[in-house]
DNA sequence: GAAACTATTTAACAAATGATAAAAAAGAAA
DNA sequence: TTTCTTTTTTATCATTTGTTAAATAGTTTC
């Protein structure tokens, strides 16, 4: 996905203020496996995917949990770095070879303070994030763990082909033992 | 919790700015029991907490599911109103007899796109109710029910004398069942 | 293709939570 | 106080999920 249409899709700008946006960002290539954040470090840079699926996750004693996944076009954002300037608890892992646009928080800060579009365009952005963060919490308060299983596949149904079990499992809230009881009874 | 004190909690304004963001606030006194929105509705007006509690809640089914507790300072909004203009699915209901500070989204929305310190303000705020949903997100995916039930008493200690155990229950995502063999294990 | 490794499923039992009903406790009203 | 109502707890049994271990399926490497 191009980077003028993830700006655009959260909102759009002048052609002024997106080229101020635009200079700051640089194209890179990462391969799978690669870990661009570390827990416990404040994340200095910002992503957006163009091509390529990354998952979000932190440790719970000595087990990795899942808890986000990225795909084109999602931002990849340590929030507590971005926000608070503060260590964050997530890593973030490419699931496969990557396409990402990178973005200096600090560059996108002074953006927000010098250039009234941007700070709108950093408005929406974290309001669209906001929401989906909500999606995410009543799914999880709300519905059982077959109806998110289910749920997770109708909003993104190549997943199955692009992310392992125990990934999904744990993004779910359940144990991988638990998904494949689940997609047993669901045959 | 006075205005001010709220609103430069979330970004300091210039006193400019500031005066003109408080020309849209409006101070009102509400019962207990009172719904402040309706789920299935657009709300046009957002609120801040000056004195009392509040919960938000959803459907499932026939059940009312509490998803949110609102106290002093805290900001009452109907996201998917906020940001998207969209009917939401939340409704609020006041615990308590409430003050409340009240603001016209649409006014708001005005200020976001006239004033630059404002446009910011709002940046923030949706960061803030970000930072805040992620972490509510991880505590649901990652802790047990006992462990959700400790940090709630710990983050909110006056919460028992405040709120029935029937809303705890269900905000912490179980039956008000559940959570009494839960207390009574604790002792 | 065989061996080695990784991912997924199945099995068996334990622990946690749900559902329903009833009892007990706490609070409000007469 | 006494009665009535609401809130909370307890008891019982069903269901879901966790834990551990083993079996099967799928991939990669030589």
């Amino acid at each position: 996905m191009d980077i003028n249409q993830i700006i655009d899709t959260i909102y759009p700008l002048t052609t002024n203020s997106k080229n101020l946006l635009k200079e700051s960002i640089i194209k890179t290539k990462l391969p799978k496996g690669h870990v661009l954040f570390k827990a416990n470090e404040i994340e200095s840079t910002m992503y957006f995917i163009k091509k390529g699926i990354v998952r979000a996750y932190a440790y719970s004693d000595d087990n990795q949990i899942t808890f986000w996944f990225g795909k084109e076009g999602s931002p990849i954002v340590s929030m507590q770095s971005y926000v608070n300037n503060q260590k964050g608890y997530e890593e973030v892992e490419l699931l496969e070879d990557c396409e990402l646009y990178a973005l200096k928080t600090d560059k996108l800060q002074q953006l927000y303070l010098k250039d009234f579009q941007i700070a709108n365009w950093g408005r929406k952005f974290a309001e669209f994030e906001l929401i989906k963060s909500e999606e995410r919490l009543i799914s999880l308060q709300f519905n059982t763990a077959t109806e998110r299983y289910l749920a997770l596949l109708k909003n993104y149904p190549s997943i199955l082909q692009r992310v392992q079990l125990a990934h999904i499992a744990s993004y779910l809230g359940i144990t991988q033992v638990s998904l494949s009881r689940i997609r047993a009874n669901l045959k």
